[in-house]
RNA sequence: CGCGGGGUGGAGCAGUCUGGAAGCUCGUCGGGCUCAUAACCCGAAGGUCGCAGGUUCAAAUCCUGCCCCCGCAACCA
């Protein structure tokens, strides 16, 4: 091709609060792929990868460890760039939101849309509630009054910059509507189209005064910039953007990306923020955000409060660098969440890798060897069985093209093995160890395995973006017919059982299938910043009676209970519907926070809190005075 | 009636837009083979395609209603 294309591609930038799990870590991998995948096919690829630093949560993180912020996301950082690398990933840039030129550029870029009038200094939306403290929306408001106590609410008073969006909606909603590739899978563009952009954009809240952990707002350095103006940036200032106009080369040549690759919990923010800040900066947008779906462990979403969490340097220790890529980038569907666990991986390197793809390098090494001593080049002695093998090893590049046009990853890889499982039948048709006992059919033989060994190279290279090393390492075993004399098993297969019992091992507590014993072991949650005992004497703790109950009938989680407290009796609503029904409610005495701030919930005011207890798998138990108790009892 | 996704042989999925013989991978069972990592190849069993109606010569696929999961949103007070 004339001229090499371009191609940028980035991720998300991870968020340093913690050590990322094998969801995230699949992000990257898949990227990676598509990244070695448009090299592969002559593309002048840009691959941006990085993490996402400021936020109050780190500030919060950082504050429990005893360690300063930037420390904190330093370590964090380092250890995500870590397993990045351990995953073979091959990204061109590391960009670090704390990185200077990119907060450079970021104030530079607040300050341009606050003179431009894009951004303007507010307030919160809304009113305000003195009593309550609480800001409300006009939505929110009952007869333009507090929904909570029904007093008189003035405007808002504290202040904060915000992002006009609703100006620039229409364009974008014009810009969605003429690119139907922008949005990936294309089922999310009408999530978005119906749920943020058609009832009309809430302006976008971009500064905060709430915390320091970020970067200053330099007009007004008691604001940092928040979250997403900060974070979604990245992909300019990655490549030099400047917006006074004096942008890099690599700017100049790489904006627009070509790709966005995301979660598909942050598609919303890609889809819609993101477009609307690049043009306000006057930046054509980019042409693809890809919403991926997410690795999910047995039944549900991986989270570290679950204690189900799988880390890919563990994975990977286990199975090794490319069986994992194999199994995130294969096992993962296009549109739905996609399963791992331990089982799944075992089962997938065995089948897959061990036995259809190890095996046939081996046994196609061994009887060169063992045949020819190693070296065999084409005789010519054709047969017709070779045709269908050459037709489908010719066919190959030209699927998987086609597959990851779509970005259909999984699907591309399966057309690869296709091809490998063609040529294990292919050795049971020509029965290469009957030909070798007949001196005759040597020229045979010996095309036999030259046909092999060419189909099965052509493979390698195909799988190049997906499993780097193992391509790699299978070329340098056939070595275009002058096969290695000490084959290395490219696969080890491992035995479930085994293996199971070192990750018992690995991690005591056994994560709940049949871990009844266990529980005992305890669960550990994340913890929060000491109080004072002051803090502590706030809150007021009686034993409450359930004297009625019921559903709340526009929620899904919610009961609303009439607590018999003393004399009183408090409206409470509890997220307990899954674990409790309102029959077995009633009469119990619970455990009560009473001086609560009343709120509402999906519309039905709550004037207290019952307190309960939950387990790692999210049971709840309601709290209960071990001894009989009187309703209205204090609890200190 | 907040928005959206899903329910297909034991497991994980495709197929649904553009109706027309129910498919893939794994597992199970039987057979073949022995070059190879007890691997490979062939064959078989196994499904009312969530439920109930409807349209049609024909429905997993289109229409209607219902049930069950799961995300998001609603500050699980």
């Amino acid at each position: 091709m004339a001229g090499k294309q371009k191609y940028y591609i980035t991720t998300a930038i991870a968020y340093t609060s913690g050590k990322p799990h094998i969801g995230n870590s699949y992000e990257i991998v898949l990227a990676d792929a598509i990244a070695r995948y448009k090299r592969s096919q002559g593309c002048d690829v840009f691959f941006q990868t990085g993490t996402d630093e400021h936020g109050q949560k780190i500030e919060l993180k950082a504050q429990e460890a005893g360690v300063t912020p930037k420390k904190f996301v330093d370590d964090v950082s380092t250890e995500i760039k870590r397993i990045w690398d351990l995953m073979d990933t091959s990204y061109d840039k590391f960009i670090r939101t704390t990185d200077e030129e990119h907060e450079k550029q970021v104030q530079k870029i607040f300050r341009k849309l606050y003179e431009k009038g894009d951004i303007y200094k507010g307030y919160y939306e809304g009113m305000y509630c003195t009593p309550c403290e609480s800001f409300f929306t006009e939505s929110q408001l009952v007869d333009g009054k507090c929904p909570d106590c029904g007093r008189e609410v003035q405007p808002a008073r504290e202040e904060a910059y915000f992002f006009k969006m609703s100006k620039y909606a229409d364009r974008l909603i014009e810009h969605i509507n003429t690119h139907p590739e922008f949005i990936q899978p294309v089922s999310r563009k009408n999530e978005m189209m119906n749920n943020f952009l058609l009832p009309g954009l809430q302006d976008l809240c971009v500064s905060r005064t709430s915390f320091q952990w970020g970067i200053p707002v330099d007009f007004d350095p008691k604001h940092v910039v928040y979250v997403w103006l900060d974070a979604l940036t990245n992909y300019i200032t990655g490549i030099g953007y400047d917006c006074d106009g004096k942008s890099t080369e690599q700017f100049q040549k790489n904006w627009p990306a070509d790709l966005h690759l995301i979660g598909k919990d942050i598609i919303r923010f890609h889809t819609i923020y993101w477009p609307i800040f690049l043009m306000a900066l006057d930046l054509p947008l980019p042409k693809q955000i890809f919403g991926h779906p997410w690795l999910l462990q047995g039944d549900g979403k991986m989270s570290k409060s679950r204690g189900n969490v799988l880390y890919a340097d563990e994975l990977v220790e286990f199975f090794g660098v490319d069986a994992v890529r194999y199994f995130v980038l294969h096992e993962m569907p296009f549109e739905n969440d996609g399963v791992i666990s331990w089982e799944l991986m075992v089962e997938r390197l065995n089948s897959d890798l061990a036995n259809t793809l190890g095996n046939l390098v081996n046994r196609t090494v061994s009887m060169t060897n063992k045949y020819f001593g190693g070296t065999a080049a084409d005789r010519g002695a054709a047969e017709d069985v070779d045709m269908d093998l050459k037709r489908v090893a010719e066919q190959t590049p030209g699927l998987v093209e086609a597959k990851m046009e779509e970005l259909r990853v999984a699907d591309a890889i399966t057309e690869i093995f296709h091809l490998f499982k063609r040529c294990n039948k292919y050795i049971d048709e020509t029965m290469p160890w009957v030909l070798a006992k007949d001196e005759a059919k040597k020229e045979r033989l010996e095309t036999v395995l030259w046909n092999l060994i060419q189909s099965i190279s052509a493979g390698a290279k195909l799988l190049e973006p997906f499993m780097p090393s193992t391509s790699k390492k299978i070329l340098e075993q056939l070595n275009d017919g002058h096969v290695t004399d000490k084959p290395e098993i490219l696969f080890q297969r491992l035995d479930l059982k085994e293996v199971m019992e070192k990750v018992e091992k690995l991690h005591p507590v056994s994560d709940g299938e049949e871990g009844k014993t266990a529980e005992e072991e305890g669960i550990d949650i994340e913890g929060k910043p000491e109080i004072s005992f002051e803090d502590f004497g706030k809150m007021q703790f009686q034993v409450g009676e359930i004297i009625a109950c019921e559903e709340v009938k526009k929620s899904r989680k919610l009961l609303c209970s009439k607590v018999k407290i003393g004399s009183q009796v408090k409206q409470i609503v509890s997220g307990i519907k899954a674990e409790y029904s309102p029959e077995e409610m009633i009469g119990k005495k619970v455990m009560v926070l009473v001086n609560l701030k009343p709120a509402k919930l999906a519309g039905v005011l709550s004037e207290g809190m019952l307190l309960c207890a939950e387990d790692a798998a999210g049971n709840l138990s309601l709290v209960i005075p071990e001894r009989e108790m009187p309703s209205g009892a204090e609890i200190r």
